[in-house]
This record gives C-alpha cells, structure tokens and sequence, in this order.
RNA sequence: CGCGGGGUAGAGCAGUUUGGUAGCUCGUCGGGCUCAUAACCCGGAGGUCGAGGGUUCAAGUCCCUCCCCCGCAA
C-alpha cells in the first residue's frame, strides 16, 4: 500500500519506524516546519523529519497542510494515510484524498482525552490506566470512528515522558494491526460515546506550577505530568524551584502548606502540603543543573520550618 | 550574533572583587567509641581549578581565544 505519513514529536518516531519496516510503501511524510528552538534559537528539524531523511522518503513541511499541503498529499496517491501526533487539523479536502481513509494514533482510551496532551491529562488526573487507540480520522478533532485500543496502566514510576516512550511503541504496533485488519476488512468500527469524552487543553508553562495547599498526592500527579516538560515548579523568593522527581512522604505534622519540613542531606527536602508532605527528590533551582536534592543541600542549605515559597534556592 | 548563570577531589559548593602553599559539606578508605547505628571521635587517599595562549617573581584569581553545561525568552 502507498502510504503517506503525518507525525511531529517523539511519540510518532516508532510508528513512522514500524511503516517503514513493514511491506508498505511509505511515499512521503508530513511534518511541522523546522522553528528555531533551544538557547541561540538554532533551528531544528522535528523527529520524524530526521527519520524520513534517513530513509530517503520526501518529506514536506507546509505551515498549513489544509492550505499549502493538498497539492502535494494528491501527487504522492496514496492509499492511505496515517496520522500520530501531527499537529495540525485536516480538512476534509485532506481526508478525501487516501482512497481508503486516514488512521490516526492516539495516546488515549478514547474517547477520553481528546486533545494533545492526552498522556499528561491521565497522569494529572491520576488514572489508573491510559493506552493508544486507533481510530478512522474525520473532520474533528479526535472524534472518529474507534478501530483498535490497547490499555496500559499507568504506575506510579511512571512519568508523561516514561509513559509517551512506551505509549508510542505500543501505538506503532497497534497501527500495524489497524492496517492490516482495515485492508483484510475485519477491523472493527465503534462510534465514539460523545457522553463519555473528554477534551483536554494543550499545555501551558503554568500548568507547572506547584500549588502546594493542594494534597501530596494531586502535587506528586502532576510532577510526573509535566515531566519533561513544561516541568512542575515551586514559586521561590529568587525563581522557580523545578521539581524533577518527587515522593509521598507520611507526617503527622500539620505545618501550614508550603513549610520545609526537612532540609539536609541526611533526610532530604521535604515539604508539608495542604493534605500529607512531599519530599523533593531530584530538583533544579534556577540557572542551575538539575540534581538530586540531597547533592543540592550539600552545597547550600534551606532553613527548616521557613516556607519554601519565601527561601532562596 | 536574543538575554543571563556556570565549569574548582566521586557528588554539591566556597574561594576570583583586593594575585602569594587548594578549602567546606557529603561520599570513600583505615582506626576508635558503642548492644547498635544513617550517630559521634581520630586519621588518610583523592584536584591537569573546562582547554589553549598571554601578563607577572608568582595566576583558580588579571587579559585574549575556544569548548562544554544550564536558566529565561521564543
């Protein structure tokens, strides 16, 4: 089959991957434009456009596929196209142009978690379980016909970034299934249930953001959501306190939210929050590298019992 | 050339302004104390001070060049 291939970040690298390996032909690949990114504002090109190059498969980068891109997609005839992770809304002018439709990759229980950010919303929200499902693309956003669905529980080890790298492998696989199943005819079909789903929001810095009078549990949910980015963060007196990685600490002390509990190298960081303490474990105060934050208070010390949001870090 | 911080022992930092024998905390190794310990005491090892060049009697420290890491903004 003549494929062409939609995709941006990491999470679409391994479907791309699993394409190219297998008996299909993948004719071209779209992808969002090079921005400048980083210190310097160097340019860079997006994941799956450094793959395309590998294997020599042309790659396009229209600012607006409805726009610029329906020429391009209509030469390359392909049979079907595969979305995951693109970026950017088809038109339905777009989807008419694969003769036998467009298969998306999402990284949700649809139709939970439209959207994309849908792995960072599941951990936020602390759910048990997430996974990839596939469904036929259509005109809006995420709300196509289910095909495949694989779940995965999320574990408290777990991170938006550890869950993103086994979600995209597990969605490269389902994808491969998906296709060969649509082109047997024995896939099947569901309608989204529109009482059950749910939109999330892009993420914003912000969201990073540590409230800590909320309870440990909701705080230590979204350090794992925001990692590795926009990375959850602790309002300080001199900058934000990035926090890396963190645990459920037990108290029975009842200090106003936001007290250093504890801060030595001995018993670590550890902060009371609205409901329990969390103790920060790996950290990144501001202009500095990231550390562990028994390495950080062996260099510089944090009073006990000041609230973290008023120290110096 | 977007703005800014930084590179000193295995780890995290001080020392640089005002050049003059390389420091602190932790780890590590050895010894001691202890019923015991992540506690305490004593002792030791471990450093081309990011790289190169320059100034100087003398450079971690002053001057020039380069490399690397990070924060902010996009």
């Amino acid at each position: 089959m003549r494929i062409v291939f939609m995709g941006t970040p990491e999470f679409s690298v391994p479907s791309l991957r699993a394409l190219i390996e297998s008996d299909h032909q993948v004719v071209g690949v779209f992808t969002q434009p090079d921005r400048p990114k980083g210190r310097g504002g160097k340019v860079q090109m997006s994941p799956v456009k450094e793959l395309a190059l590998q294997f020599d498969i042309p790659v396009f980068q229209p600012l607006k596929i409805r726009k610029d891109g329906v020429e391009d997609l209509k030469a390359l005839a392909p049979d079907l196209c595969v979305t995951a992770a693109f970026g950017q809304i088809l038109s339905q002018e777009i989807l008419d142009v694969p003769k036998m439709g467009t298969v998306n990759v999402h990284a949700s229980l649809l139709p939970r978690h439209r959207g994309s950010a849908p792995i960072n919303w599941a951990i936020l929200q602390d759910e048990e379980k997430t996974g990839v499902t596939t469904m036929m693309t259509d005109a809006g956003i995420d709300t196509g016909d289910m095909l495949l669905k694989h779940e995965v529980p999320i574990q408290d080890s777990d991170t938006a970034k550890s869950l993103t790298l086994s979600l995209a492998n597990v969605g490269a696989e389902l994808l491969l299934e998906t296709i060969t199943k649509l082109s047997t005819g024995t896939c099947p079909s569901i309608k989204q249930n529109e009482a059950e789903m749910t939109y999330d929001p892009m993420l914003r810095k912000d969201m990073g953001e540590l409230d800590l009078a909320q309870t440990s549990r909701s705080l230590f949910c979204r350090v794992r959501a925001m990692n590795p980015w926009p990375c959850a963060y602790i309002p300080c007196a001199n900058g934000n306190l990035k926090v890396w990685q963190a645990q459920l600490k037990e108290t029975n002390q009842t200090a106003r939210p936001g007290t250093v509990l504890a801060a030595d190298p001995k018993q670590g960081l550890i902060i009371a929050t609205g409901v329990g303490a969390l103790e920060l474990l790996e950290i990144q105060a501001p202009n500095a590298k990231r550390m562990m934050a028994k390495s950080f208070l062996l260099g510089r010390s944090i009073e006990p019992g000041i609230l973290i949001n008023e120290a110096t870090i």
